[in-house]
DNA sequence: CGACACATTGACCAGACTCAAAGCTAGTGG
DNA sequence: CCACTAGCTTTGAGTCTGGTCAATGTGTCG
């Protein structure tokens, strides 16, 4: 997890999509002639929000983001978390008007990158359209994962499951291995993540502290037992659609 | 309500992707000639199953389906309802693995699409493509929202919410008017999709009619007052994105 | 060395769940 | 055409997971 040199936008696009399929020459220079205006934002900063209607889409070059819904007296969903590599925004390509805002969770590195330019992109290659409409697909998949584990499974094992998540995430990107990485939400994040509150949260960590299956501190996930903490978890990683991991 | 002649599969997917944009002649006329393999099931009958490979996508003509996954210890969770003019599993064209189940809810009419065709139909024309794009995003968005009930409104809101979302869906096909539409679900199809229990589903239904908010008998839902029921279940419909009503 | 945000803990509460037993009702078959 | 049945709905009584409110630690950063 130390933070290795941020890569040019459109060569971090390339590597991400080249971890799906493989790009001809003529669509990857397409790609590297995108132009992008980068943004370095502070943690806790939002990006678009609801009821935006953005004409930039938005690739995290580093950092941590996400996806929220503001509802009334305070209540909070937090919808999906984004790390380097995500584009969270995609949909805005296709669906004007935001119906939740995008934030940053850390400080990150941003790139932005003109509706206009993408259209024209998607029209020229079908092939890129078809990667870039994939990664939206898999995004859907992980939003069904989410209602899935708040409908359904106990908060032990929503947390549990969330850990498991971020943690193939990251480590498809390199940015996580030997069971560590980063976790730079508060217990307030996980709680909005997950429909708890966080002191419930603050329980259920503190009991699986007790059960040696994680360590949580200063912003730092270790899983101490993975295969323990999956099975208790009941995770499958299937939806994360993780066809080869991305160095 | 009462059930319109069937259209022709084809036919009902112009007319779909047309209430959202124009089709040039061209595209109309590829659509056309798409091959479909129509096929009547009963209700409660799986369409595809969670970690099959299918080889075809299927549009709603009639009836009611839904997609849902099982978990341990007889667990279910239903993740989306459709209705006619639905591609339910458009995202098997890009993603191999089914990582839930769809199944019929009532006697439904279904058209089979190769997804060859689909695929060549989307790399031939981008604009097609694009449209089927934003109906996936589209679906995307009505799970962030399902996710936000489920994770942060009481069991009041989240079926009121399911209320008025449904109704607005089978408003825009034809299907529904007066505040009147077909609610072919069970009071157990309910929890599942909301996170409750069909016990808890029970007393809350009560609880509405003693408001006179609905009424629901025979699987006919009536409301009885609109604005009411979509301010108690903090119901904005700008998430279904529906720009235009077809008839 | 504050100050502020975040984490932790305790005591109490409530919305939703579980288990179990009756009622309904729409089909089915005789 | 009616009795039967399977599946669905309704209700009651008791329980529990997770929520609320509020106070107290703890760590980090200017």
């Amino acid at each position: 997890m130390p933070s290795a040199p941020i890569p040019h936008a459109t060569t971090m696009l390339v590597r991400k999509l080249e971890s799906i399929a493989t790009l001809s020459d003529e669509e990857r220079q397409a790609i590297e002639r995108l132009p992008v205006r980068i943004n370095r934002l502070d943690g806790r900063h939002d990006i678009v929000r609801d009821g935006d209607k953005p004409s930039h889409c938005c690739l995290i070059l580093d950092g941590w983001a996400c996806r929220y819904k503001l509802l009334s007296q305070g209540k909070r969903q937090i919808l999906s978390f984004h790390i380097a590599g995500d584009i969270p925004d995609l949909q805005s390509l296709h669906i004007h008007t935001m119906d939740h805002s995008l934030a940053t969770v850390t400080k990150a590195t941003l790139a932005f990158i003109p509706h206009e330019n993408l259209r024209e992109l998607t029209a020229q290659h079908p092939g890129i359209a078809a990667l870039l409409w994939r990664n939206t697909l898999i995004d859907a998949g992980i939003f069904r994962e989410w209602m899935i584990g708040i409908g359904r499974r106990s908060a032990f094992e929503r947390i549990g499951h969330l850990f498991c998540e971020m943690y193939l995430k990251l480590q498809a990107v390199g940015l996580a291995g030997d069971y560590r990485c980063p976790m730079p939400i508060t217990q307030t994040d996980f709680a909005d993540a997950l429909g708890l509150t966080s002191v419930h949260v603050n329980r259920v960590l503190k009991d699986m502290r007790g059960q040696t299956l994680i360590t949580l501190r200063s912003h730092t996930l270790v899983i101490e037992a993975w295969d323990e903490l999956m099975r208790v978890s009941e995770f499958d990683p299937t939806y994360l659609h993780l066809e080869q991991q991305a160095a």
